[in-house]
DNA sequence: CAGCATCCAAAAGGATACTG
DNA sequence: CAGTATCCTTTTGGATGCTG
């Protein structure tokens, strides 16, 4: 996902088991992309088009939208499918490489769902705490 | 993790099964950290020490190894302990929450060390295509 | 409808230097 | 050893305006 330089595979190194965080997570998959994880997570259902998705993911904006899914075409994790009319139908839809990329984001996502709260009081209990300390 | 504007827990609304994809993703805890993912997945095995983590790292520098354990503390994933000694020993470890995200990432690990040679193939791929149409 | 181009503000993140 | 502070560059991402 991410534009830089690439990275050789023999660059290796770092973690025992043979995970090398840097490569992985910044050169391969990046979803530091903050719309990366909701639209794979919305495109499992089904295929859908351009302004259904952005319909769905709210607050993202056309550039965002039409940039992410650039990249995930490019990364073979969705595809792009143009029905020739007037005006244009494109729609995109998961891989399966793509699917069993969202598929694995699966337990993070219900993590989320999960312990969001336990990780906002956590959150603002720290930060009285500091207040008090200051 | 991340330090923006606080959201309220009443914005919800987007995607159809109460999982909304902004504030979850982007205001509870951010993986777009280059180095939350690394360092919870290295903690998983045991305790470590400043130094030790980021020679285990390799690449991240002080600023960020630090910066990205205070937020990983003030969310209640990690514990910071100190150890009285000259020099100073500190070390850090997973809470029981900290453990269980770790471990809910543990798939999407996995799916990036099995398939981050298909993505690099599907963008060289694509990318040499661009450059015939172009 | 489905976008791309441009501009701009904010945030991430590296380098360097310094502290208890 | 385990950081913090400062500076500076790169990246992110929103807003706006324009095409086929």
């Amino acid at each position: 996902m991410t534009v830089g330089p690439q990275v050789s595979q023999s660059d290796a190194g770092g973690v025992g088991d043979g995970f090398h965080p840097e490569c992985a997570w910044r050169e391969t998959v990046d979803l530091a992309g903050r719309w990366v994880s909701p639209i794979l997570h919305i495109l499992r259902e089904r295929p859908l088009r351009f302004f259904e998705l952005q319909s769905e993911i709210e607050g993202i904006s056309d550039k965002m939208l039409s940039q992410t899914l650039r990249t995930l075409v490019r990364d073979g994790l969705v595809t792009r499918t143009v029905e020739p009319a007037t005006p244009p139908r494109v729609s995109y839809e998961l891989t399966p490489l793509g699917h069993s990329l969202a598929e694995s984001l699966e337990p993070f996502m219900a993590w989320i769902r999960r312990h969001a709260d336990d990780v906002a009081r956590a959150r603002t209990k720290h930060d009285r705490a500091d207040l008090r300390s200051s």
